[in-house]
DNA sequence: CAGTGAGCGAGCTTCCGCTTGACTT
């Protein structure tokens, strides 16, 4: 429904976001005319850092390109009302954009009224209109010095980098944590070196009152270090007569986890549904837009009392009293605004929606999610089983959970922390019935060599999750960061395959020992977060120049600063002089000093010229160099060759990267024409008659090739056209 | 579609956090 004239109403509000204002709109009466201010509309100018740094730091803000339209309206209907009501977020970012607008649509506070809401329900909004208050310039002064700091940070570091390392490289508070973190764990995984240990399981026979004989799985409550001190279990177990030595019964309760917001339906949607965490954000921006659900990038897990309502309705209708737990959530999570409501669905009485397959299963998952966390625990029985044999001190234990009332389980099934690992837990069934002192025969012992685990590569979804616990960005940036980091070409994402392993394994049957080598598939990642060349050359120099802004604390600590300078407590541009002195005398002196970081390896030589060979990063990446430059003419020119997919300064070896100047190789001749093979700027290829042919990664190496095998592509390729 | 890597210097790059479309293949 068009409005009437929007020249007539006495009233403007002007919100964040269009979605939220076509909504509120409705809840207001026809006096209320609701507009959109699409975020920030001003931001520091770009020339000379946007801040007058000798005059106190005082910024120069201009109003965004996209927003100059969005601004000439907003002035316009500003002029034509009575009042106009700031209604931005209730957080430090939301209190600055009511400032600005304040500022740049010439505002008085005779005609000025600011109101803040937590949810977009209709008692909500009608509370915050009989509820004015003033602009807290105190809260605007905080995110002015959030800012300008980040503006500093980021403006001076990154041309550091340009000289030292790259042109067009970057660094700031939240991005250079970030591959921190992702080049941290990665030296953690090539450091790790995996102990082997030998797990034991049995498979009982446990004989039922009525004779029928079912099987059991027990463990070995104890793992052995050696294969010697396996087999000498194993024998010990060689008739051995097993009992049921000891039974408990736990009960055991599970809660459900409370709703979702940005990190977690990050989290959640990556491990369910195998979203990444952009196209999470794109599928809930649609929902939200069609009104489907609540706001998506937010911190808090609070629902309205509507929601409650709701949901109580719903769960007592369908499911029955029982099931219902209203509960209030509070957020964990360091320096959370709670500007707005847990992500949940407007109308909770619908369990899907419509759309597409994506919106659809996103949608039913935040259902869910919502529903269950005001439903009642889940109360289960786990029973533990002891079994023992005379003369064996090792003891076995199986264990089995039963569900006496399912709970908030009946609508979700949480998924394990475990990255990768989709919904449920251990196969932990039920028991067949027993006594203490039953006799149990054993059908088989088996014990399986098993590696420790390696440190976990992050995910994106891992990744935010970490952010959020060190307090490093915000709900609207996680999914923006994670982009900015590998376009930068600082971390990938890929597929790693994975190395085949070899273990033993041996098996007790019938009182004879079996023993066997089998292989394992092992270390296979994906859609992993790996950091690049240039990401760890860049760490390193940060982490050796600049080891305060890469601390993993250093958020925190200016974020406390920055709750001061709400409180009234300390002035902004004083703590950011006092924090700027220092840290530009820091990138002075990093100018001065530092030498080119090019992450430059020296190797060795090559045994057969005894030309030295380096790796390091050049113009266009990684590359290997063998020989040296040099001003005498009579000095042969040195060679260069890329490096390879899946090589790296850190790890390449002589050997490997003296084969990188074999290519490009001659492998002979077909049809009379030479057929060779190198690495061009697309990647490997084979050339014959003036024609290419690429090599999929993977599958042909270009070092291994061999002329058969080209001239069969060759014919491939022909054949396709 | 199928290398490049010196050194100089012009002119460019760059931050974080709020919001949506606007562009196509």
């Amino acid at each position: 429904m068009a409005k009437k004239s929007s020249i007539s109403e006495e009233n403007l509000v002007i919100v964040e976001s269009p979605a939220k204002a076509k909504t509120i709109e409705k809840f207001l009466g026809n006096n209320f005319l609701v507009k959109s201010s699409y975020g920030h509309i001003r931001d520091l100018a770009k020339k000379d850092f946007g801040i007058d740094i000798a005059n106190n730091y005082l910024p120069n803000y201009v109003v965004s390109d996209d927003k100059k339209e969005v601004v000439r309206e907003l002035k316009k209907l500003a002029k034509s009302v009575k009042t106009v009501w700031l209604a931005s977020d209730e957080d430090r970012e939301g209190e600055a954009i009511a400032w600005h607008l304040y500022d740049e649509l010439g505002l008085t506070p005779e005609n000025t009224k600011r109101i803040v809401f937590h949810e977009i329900t209709k008692s909500a909004i009608l509370n915050a209109v009989e509820n004015p208050r003033d602009i807290n310039i105190d809260l605007v002064n905080a995110q002015q010095a959030r800012r300008v700091l980040d503006r500093l940070v980021g403006f001076e570091l990154s041309p550091v980098l340009w000289k030292k390392v790259k042109p067009s490289l970057s660094a700031g508070r939240v991005q250079s944590v970030t591959v921190r973190l992702i080049v941290e764990r990665e030296r953690e995984i090539f450091a790790f070196n995996p102990k082997s240990s030998y797990r034991v399981t049995a498979v009982f026979n446990v004989t039922n009152a009525d004779g029928r004989v079912s099987e059991m799985k027990a463990e070995l409550s104890k793992r052995f270090a050696t294969l010697e001190e396996t087999e000498v279990f194993l024998n010990k177990c060689k008739g051995a007569q097993f009992k049921v030595s000891d039974i408990t019964k736990k009960p055991l309760k599970k809660t459900p986890a409370a709703p979702f917001t940005t990190s977690t339906l990050q989290q959640e949607a990556s491990r369910k549904l195998g979203f990444s965490v952009g196209q999470t954000m794109s599928v809930a921006q649609k929902l939200y837009e069609a009104g489907k659900i609540t706001y998506m990038r937010t911190d808090s897990v609070n629902l309205a009392d509507t929601a409650l309502k709701m949901a109580s309705e719903q769960i007592t209708g369908v499911m029955g009293e029982e099931y219902l737990k209203i509960r209030k959530y509070q957020t964990k999570s360091k320096g959370a605004q709670e500007a707005h409501e847990a992500i949940r669905p407007t109308e909770l009485n619908k369990p899907t929606v419509s759309g597409s397959q994506q919106e659809q299963k996103l949608y039913e998952l935040i259902w869910k999610r919502t529903i269950a966390s005001q439903m009642s625990d889940a109360r289960l029985e786990k029973t533990t089983v002891q079994i023992k044999a005379d003369g064996v001190s090792e003891h076995f234990v199986a264990s089995g959970e039963v569900i006496q009332f399912d709970g908030f389980l009946k609508v979700y099934l949480q998924s394990s922390e475990h990255d990768g690992e989709t919904e449920g837990e251990e196969d932990a069934g039920l028991l067949p019935p027993m006594n203490v002192g039953d006799q149990l025969m054993y059908e088989m012992i088996e014990a399986r060599e098993r590696w420790s685990q390696k440190p976990a590569r992050y995910s994106e979804a891992a990744l935010v999750k970490k952010l959020e616990d060190l307090g490093i960005g915000r709900p609207s940036t996680y999914a923006p960061t994670i982009s900015t980091v590998q376009n930068r070409g600082y971390v990938v994402k890929e597929e790693r395959e994975g190395k085949e392993r070899a273990y033993r394994y041996l098996a007790l049957k019938n009182d004879e020992i079996f023993s066997e080598q089998k292989t394992e598939i092992t270390g296979a990642e994906r859609n992993k977060l790996f950091p690049t060349d240039v990401g760890m050359v860049v760490n390193d120099f940060l982490m050796r120049y600049f080891p305060n802004i890469v601390s993993y604390d250093f958020t925190a600590k200016v974020e406390m600063q920055f709750d001061e300078i709400s409180l009234g407590k300390i002035v902004w541009n004083e703590s950011i002089d006092e924090f700027y002195k220092s840290f530009h005398q820091q990138v002075e002196e990093t100018l001065e000093t530092s030498e080119r970081n090019t992450g430059e390896r020296h190797l060795g030589e090559d045994p057969k010229t005894g030309k030295p060979v380096i790796v390091k990063i050049g113009r266009y990446g990684p590359m290997a160099q063998l020989g040296e430059s040099s001003e005498d003419e009579e000095v042969e020119k040195p060679k260069f060759a890329s490096l390879q997919r899946g090589q790296h300064l850190e790890t390449i070896t002589l050997e490997e990267a003296i084969r990188l100047f074999d290519l490009p190789r001659d492998l002979g001749l077909y049809e009379d024409k030479k057929v060779v093979v190198g690495i061009g700027r697309f990647g490997p290829y084979v050339r014959h008659d003036g024609k290419f042919v690429s090599l999929k990664k993977g599958v042909d190496d270009p070092l291994e090739i061999e002329l058969d095998r080209a001239i069969v592509l060759i014919e491939r390729k022909k054949k396709s056209r």
